[in-house]
DNA sequence: GTCTATATTAGGATAGAC
DNA sequence: GTCTATCCTAATATAGAC
C-alpha cells in the first residue's frame, strides 16, 4: 500500500523474502529490543524461516544494521543540503532543518531510532557515529550564525541550544507512530513552536 | 568525596570492591557499551578481577541493572513527589517538576541513562517500564491542569507537549557530563526558558 | 573477597543439498 | 530462497578451594 517501489512481483508463499523485507523486520526488532539483545534466531524466528535463510541476504547480523543506519544518515544529511541550499540566511535554514528533520524522523522513524541508539560497538557503529558527529557539528555552526544574526536569544549557549533542540526533535523517535493519531506536518509545526515561541501562553 | 555513607572502611589494595563500587563500574559499562553488550567477562576485566568475584557481590547481571534502575526512578519520583507537595497550582508544580527533573538527571546521570535506554528484555526492565508509565502519566495530567490553568498555549495536545517538554529532558543524558562545562543549575534555567518560553530573541 | 576450573546454553556463521 | 546439520566461540552461572 506504502512503498512497494522494487518491481519484485509481489511474493506470495509463506517463506520467500527479498532483502527489503528482511531489513523491515529486522529494524523494526532491533528497535523493539535492541541490536544486542536482538539474536539471528530471534529474526528468523519472527520471519518463520530459519538462520541460514537470513545469511542468504545478508552477510552478517551487523550488514543489516549497516545498510539501516545509512539510510537514516542519508535521509539526515539530505534534509540539511535543502535547507542550506534553499535559504541564504541562517536563521531561515535552521527552521527549514528543524521542518525537514521532524520530516526525515517521521518517514523513517524506525531507521532513525536505531541510528540514535548506536554506541559504537562495532566498526559499523563507530561509522556511523562519525558521520552523525559530522551532521551535528553541521548543525551546530547553523545555530551559531543564527544566534549571531539575532534570531536566537543571546542568553543561552549556542551549544547548549543546539542540543536542547534537536534532543526534543530525536525524543520524537521514542512515542510517535507512523499512522498514529499525529500528523507528521502538525508536529512539525508543533516542534518549531515549541524550540522558537516556547511552550507557555 | 560525595557519596561515602556506608560505613565500609576504605578499601586499599587493588583488588577488593564492595557492592557500591561494583555498580558503579558496572553503570558506567553498560552506559558505554549498552547493557545487552556488555558482559560479565568485560565487567570483570574493567575491574581487574574474574567473573566469579561478581558474582560474590550480586546474584545476577540483571540484579545488578535492577539496583540502578530502582535508584532512578525513586530520585524521579522524589522530585515530582516535592513538585506536588511544594506547590497548589499545576503551573508552580510543573515548573518545580522540571527543574527537579533536571537535578535528578545531572545528579543521577548514569543512573537515569541506563533507565531511559531499557527496552523490557527482561522481568526487571519491563516492572521498570511499568513504573515509568506511571511516572509518565502522574506528568501528563499536571500539563494537562497546567494547560488548563491558562500557563500552556492551547493550540497544541497537552500530550504532546509533555513529551516534548520530556524529550528535551531527558535528551541531557546524551551529552551532559558531570564535573564538565555545564553548570547543573543553569542548564535547569536554559531548560525551563527554551520549553516555556522558547529559544527565539 | 577472589581464584581456578567447569557446566551449560546460546550466539554468529558456514557447507552443501533441495 | 530455504533447509538440515554442524562448527566454534562467547556468554551466564556454579562449585569449591584459598
Amino acid at each position: 500500500m506504502t512503498a512497494e517501489d522494487t518491481a519484485a512481483p509481489a511474493r506470495r508463499g509463506r517463506p520467500g523474502y527479498d532483502r527489503q523485507q528482511v531489513l523491515e523486520v529486522a529494524v523494526r526488532l532491533f528497535n523493539e529490543q535492541g541490536y544486542d539483545a536482538t539474536s539471528v534466531s530471534d529474526l528468523a524466528g519472527e520471519l518463520g524461516v530459519t538462520k541460514s535463510a537470513l545469511y542468504h541476504h545478508f552477510d552478517s547480523k551487523s550488514a543489516i544494521l549497516e545498510v539501516a543506519l545509512d539510510d537514516a544518515l542519508s535521509g539526515l544529511e539530505s534534509a540539511l543540503d535543502d535547507a542550506v541550499r534553499s535559504h541564504s540566511d541562517a536563521s531561515a535554514q535552521l527552521r527549514a532543518l528543524v521542518r525537514g528533520a521532524v520530516g526525515v524522523l517521521t518517514a523513517r522513524q524506525s531507521r532513525v531510532t536505531l541510528l540514535l541508539r548506536v554506541r559504537g560497538n562495532s566498526d559499523v557503529e563507530q561509522s556511523a557515529l562519525r558521520r552523525r558527529r559530522e551532521f551535528d557539528q553541521r548543525v551546530a555552526a547553523i545555530v551559531r550564525a543564527a544566534q549571531a544574526e539575532g534570531m536566537i536569544r543571546a542568553d543561552i549557549d549556542a551549544a547548549v541550544a543546539t542540543r536542547l533542540i534537536f534532543g526534543m526533535i530525536n525524543s520524537l523517535v521514542e512515542w510517535y507512530r507512523p499512522g498514529g493519531p499525529v500528523d507528521p506536518d502538525e508536529l512539525a509545526d508543533d516542534v518549531l513552536r515549541a524550540t522558537f515561541d516556547g511552550l507557555q501562553a
